[in-house]
DNA sequence: CCGGATCCACCTGGATACTG
DNA sequence: CAGTATCCAGGTGGATCCGG
């Protein structure tokens, strides 16, 4: 193992990252907690208000909302208000939103692979490395 | 556009989501603000910690220190001490932590291709829509 | 040299109640 | 129906100092 990886030649630069990057790693919505779920929930058409409330019951509106709103922000999907009575809203996904399924699949795909040693070894290495601090 | 994406046929179902990814959706550390910049400090060879402290000058010992346990604990990365005098630490990929760059890359990718028009939208409706709550 | 300990500010996310 | 208003709790990330 250790004669595949020798010891790095390079010491690494200081400025090795972006410093327009620090604030999120990521841009992208990944470490927001609920923005999975609702793209996935709109990945097969759009939806309604109430009707993602169904599948995602463990959220209260307000964050769901303010979640939707992020991703409209982003330019994730899009939200529609039709002025009737009662009110109706249509959140649809974009191209741009359509098109984050790519990534997301890869990462799914590896925790379908990998999740399992993952989990084990956060298992058995908990009380000898100790409690999560991160 | 919509002509692509007709009304879903069936509501979406109240147990679509396993309650077990509740706490966190994505089990990696995707969501971790410094795992990311610390696996691509890895990529090359195993470090130690000063060598670390250098690319990630603006992260505190501290949390840099629990960012490296939490990814130790998920078997992501070994933890190597030599008991000398100065002490010294190396911390090296394991194949399960080099696994990641798999996703990572796709999503680099995603964001190498979308980033701007997801920039773009931001700023763009930032008054519009008003500033980010998530 | 490699952190641990302590204290703290902020921010995400949540509970509850209420409205156009 | 589709949110908003208000308040609040927990946790993450940070500053600073200290130890082996």
């Amino acid at each position: 193992m250790s004669t595949f990886a020798p010891a790095p030649p390079e010491p690494l630069p200081a400025d090795l990252f972006d410093p327009a990057m620090l604030p999120n790693p990521v841009p992208i919505r990944l470490g927001d907690k609920w923005a999975w779920f609702v793209l996935r929930c709109l990945e097969p058409g759009p939806r309604r208000f109430s009707e993602l409330r169904v599948p995602l019951h463990w959220v209260t509106p307000k964050v769901l909302t303010a979640t939707l709103r992020s991703l409209e922000r982003d330019g994730l999907l899009t939200r529609t208000v039709f002025e009737e009575n009662p009110p109706r809203v249509l959140y649809e996904l974009t191209p741009l939103g359509r098109s984050m399924f790519g990534p997301m699949d890869a990462v799914c795909a590896w925790a379908a692979e990998n999740l399992e040693p993952l989990l084990a070894a956060r298992a058995a290495r908990a009380e000898e490395i100790g409690p999560e601090s991160v």
